[in-house]
RNA sequence: CGGAGCGUGGCGCAGCCUGGUAGCGCAUCUGGUUUGGGACCAGAGGGUCGUAGGUUCGAAUCCUAUCGCUCCGACCA
């Protein structure tokens, strides 16, 4: 892409209504644009990060079993009745009345629509275990919207349903989750930490809040520091493997870890006092196992082997993908801007033409344009005709994990210069090199 | 909803107290000089001062109402 036909509104000062530096960053970048309170428009750069996160999502959801579909956001009124929730959920929930004076609500969370697909087309056990996820805008009309995209009023979330014949099997499913959460976040370049949660208003006894630490995260959380040194469980890890999916688990609660709301003090200070962790931290993902709160009264019941019928025993698992882009950029930062993981970056890397009005110069970078692309690479061209200082400081503030600056003094070396943005390391080499060095870490 | 604050060109702000018809920096446009880490010179465009009432000869400025936004608290991916 050739920035000089691109969009991206990048701004030296920083807009007085971002408190938080990642709220900061993405405004200064051009990522966002507030339409109101806690509502955004996503631009072009925001955009991309946005749809590299929801794949990778994608992508670990797909490998644990579950499948995407997709729910409408407006759901009708009656279904939220049925689940007792219309009543329930509060004036979080946003309602609207359509023409015919039908009650509807732009759904804060999908449980009640997916029981009542799953109820509609699945009636035996065989089909089971069963999980279906999609990744769609929600709304929920928060009383204080702030810090940007971490909470939004529109937030575009994955959530996930298991369904599954007893307890046994949905605790199951709930570890196939647990598992395919740390590889999610880990491909995302984040730590995130598995903590006991409360499973507030949706219910259920076995819950888990997945949370990255940082300073500006909105809960407090106490943890153990060994947390922090286990593994994921890894790419060619086997969902299908019970025992595994057990053990992963286990490699995490058998340390202490919770939020706020179930914080244990006196379990807490059994730690050794220099593994202690009190922080802050942001909640990125959050699963649920709440047995047949839903199935029950909407009546989602599946013929068993004996052929009696039971009610199933269902889990949701949430990832807010927006907020993501938002607890990324929190984590990974520096004074001169983004940092972005390599596999969220909006591009592999930033080709900078140093001399734009030079024709040698320009020829050049052309050239490299083309090689990189034909290499694979995904690349923001800098081809504006602008001083070199402020080409460098918009790759700086977008955060590409490579910069590439080509201008007259390395062509007559026959060199280009290559960064590498979270060192900040600059070398000066050919462009084979440059391109054999790139293909290498990216 | 309780507490605090803010609405003045795209962004950051001054002016308001002590009414006299809007200004600065960045950004944008034109011309020129420049170009290896946010350049310089000259010129230009762009604002019914959130909105609606009121006071006044006259309101960005004073009064009232209203809308929006931000921060602290209770709620949450």
């Amino acid at each position: 892409m050739r920035l000089s036909r691109y969009f991206l509104p990048v701004t030296k000062d920083t807009p007085a209504q971002a408190e938080i530096v990642s709220h900061q960053l993405m405004l200064r970048a051009g990522m966002i644009r507030q339409g109101s309170a806690g509502i955004y428009s996503w631009l072009p750069l925001g955009f991309k990060v946005l749809k590299k996160i929801e794949q990778i999502v994608r992508e670990e959801m797909n490998r644990a079993g579950a499948v995407e579909m997709l729910m409408p956001t407006l759901q009708s009124a009656d279904l939220w009745r049925e689940s007792g929730r219309y009543d329930a959920y509060g004036p979080e929930m946003l309602r609207i009345v359509d023409r015919h004076e039908r009650d509807l609500l732009y759904g804060p969370t999908n449980e009640e629509m997916i029981t009542e697909i799953f109820r509609t087309y699945v009636k035996s056990y065989k089909q089971l275990p069963m999980n279906l996820y999609h990744q769609q805008w929600k709304f929920r009309d928060e009383i204080r919207p702030r810090f940007g995209v971490m909470r939004g009023r529109e937030f575009y979330m994955k959530d996930a349903y298991s369904f599954d014949v007893d307890e046994a099997a949905a605790r199951i499913s709930y570890q196939r989750m647990f598992a395919a959460y740390l590889n999610t976040f880990d491909r995302l370049g984040l730590t995130a930490i598995p903590m006991q949660a409360d499973p507030g208003p949706i219910g259920g006894d076995l819950s888990h809040e997945f949370i990255i630490l940082a300073e500006t995260g909105e809960s407090a959380v106490f943890c153990d520091k060994a947390l922090l040194d286990v593994p994921a469980p890894g790419l060619d890890f086997d969902f299908d493997d019970k025992v595994d999916l057990k053990l992963e688990m286990e490699k995490r609660t058998q340390y202490y870890a919770a939020t706020e709301e179930k914080h244990d003090e006196t379990a807490f200070e059994a730690i050794a006092e220099d593994q202690r962790i009190a922080a802050r931290g942001i909640e990125v993902g959050h699963i649920f196992y709440f047995g047949t709160k839903y199935s029950e009264p909407m009546k989602a019941e599946v013929q068993t082997t004996d052929g009696g019928r039971t009610e199933i025993h269902g889990g949701s698992y949430g990832i807010g993908v927006s907020r993501l882009v938002g607890a990324i950029i929190e984590a990974s930062h520096d004074e001169n801007g983004i940092v972005w993981p390599a596999s969220v970056s909006p591009f592999d890397v930033g080709l900078l033409n140093l001399r734009a009005n030079d024709e040698g110069c320009t020829t050049a970078c052309n050239e490299a344009y083309e090689r990189l692309q034909n290499a694979g690479f995904d690349v923001l061209y800098d081809d504006r005709d602008e001083r070199p200082g402020g080409k460098f400081a918009t790759m700086d503030l977008i955060g590409l994990p490579w910069q590439l600056a080509i201008g007259p003094r390395g062509l007559k070396a026959g060199t280009v210069e290559l960064k590498r943005r979270i060192t900040g390391e600059t070398e000066e080499m050919s462009l084979d090199a440059a391109l054999n060095k790139l293909t290498k870490t990216t």
